[in-house]
Parts: structure tokens; sequence; C-alpha cells
DNA sequence: TGACACTATGTCATATATGACATATCGTGT
DNA sequence: ACACGATATGTCATATATGACATAGTGTCA
């Protein structure tokens, strides 16, 4: 299976969070997508609260109207760096960083 | 001033946590640097409490020792996702993460 | 219906990150 | 002093991420 594949299969299909559950994937490479994933929801919220297109936010960032897409698609060739350079582009602390990621482990509730 | 300076700079001279302040970096720059800075030593630190040599801990990631020597030095050609892949590999979990990650802002004791 | 703003997806040239390797430096014991 | 294990630093070919662009899909309003 190619990485292009896994980014529709993880979000189509079976909700976010639990995803890439039975792919091919050892356990670290589930987390690290989660991780990734829960970022990317987070961005798309952050965006939104803030009233903000994807072309306004990637005026912002110095960045493309497609890109942030991805990003918030959770697209394989986007970059943790990338996720949290934008997060705290949009005013995100890191206390808020640090949640995102912890309740992407399992847990929470 | 250009990137390969600025890892050095930072690193030497001024004990980290308060690095790279004066450089020309946006706030959000830094942010990101300290993140990077907090995670790398954090690697380092569960390395060490693992008792592995970088040659070893390279092996488990599948990496090299220069890039593990790099990773604990936050060289600016290391990635967020590096970082965090091998510190999942470490067997950090997603809170102790998030606790690196909230600490590397301001804030702590 | 059409027109419009927004979002998604694919591709590509360039930029950046990566593992590998060589080599230097450090630390510590002899 | 030397040796030797570990760590640091520099470079390079290749791999991956990036912004830009085109284009397709989606929702909404008149």
């Amino acid at each position: 299976m190619e990485k292009t594949k896994k980014k529709s299969l993880e979000r189509r299909g079976w909700k976010i969070g639990s995803a890439a559950e039975f792919l091919d994937l050892t356990p670290e490479e589930n987390r690290y997508i989660e991780l990734k994933l829960a970022l990317s929801e987070h961005l798309k919220k952050r965006r939104r609260s803030r009233r903000l297109s994807q072309e306004t936010l990637a005026k912002l960032l110095s960045s493309s109207q497609s890109r942030v897409a991805k990003m918030e698609a959770a697209d394989p060739t986007v970059s943790l760096d990338l996720l949290v350079r934008s997060l705290l582009a949009l005013g995100s602390s890191e206390k808020e960083l640090a949640k995102v990621i912890a309740s992407s482990g399992g847990a929470r509730t």
C-alpha cells in the first residue's frame, strides 16, 4: 500500500480517531499519524473560529490555499513542522498544542 | 544570518531555554525553535536513561549516529517529525510529549 | 438555472530533510 | 602518553515536503 492511498482511507470511511487501525502500520507509526490527525483537525477548528478562509490563512502563512487544504486533510505530504508552525501562527499556545497532542493518545473524555 | 549558524549560536553561549532570544526571529519562529529544543533535550534524556548509545538508538530508528547527534543538538536540518517519531519509538507517551511541549512555552516553575 | 466564494485534488519545479559516510573531538581508563 | 568508545560536525546523493498553479467539486444565494 502506498502512502497516497493512506490518507484517503484514513479519513474516508471510518471516523477519525481510530483511523489507520488495521493498515500495515506499526504502533508507533499509528500514534504518529493520529497525532497529525489531531493537529490538523485542530487547525481546521482554529481557522474556522477565526472565520478565516483557507486562502486568507494561506497568505498569513506565506503558503497556498491548496497546502492549507492538505494540512486540514492530514495529507501525508504535510509535515508536523508545518502543522505546528501554522497553529502557532494562528495563535495557539504551547499549552493548547500540548492538550491536542495528549488527547491524540487514546484516553480522554 | 544563515540557518547553519543559528544552531551553534543557540546552543553555545547562552544556556538553552531563553535561546535564540535576540536573533532576527519572529516570535512564532522563536516558539517553534524553543519547542524543538525542548524535544531534543528530552530525547537526550530519554536515551540516556535507557543507557543507549547514539549508535544503538540510530539502529533502533533505522537512522544513523550522526543524525541522532544532530537531533540532540537541535540541528536546523532536523524536523519535528523525526524528533517526535524518535520519542515515540523510545517509548514516550503522548502525555509525556505534551508535557515537554507545554513546558517549552515560558511558564513552568 | 447561473454565478460566486470556498474547498478539494493532482501535478510539478524547487527547497529542505534524511541516512550514510568520513573525520574530528571528547572522555576516561590504562 | 595511547587506546577506544562515544559523540560531534561536515558533506553529499537521494528522498520527501513545499508553494504554486490548474482544475474539479461543493454549498449558497438570487
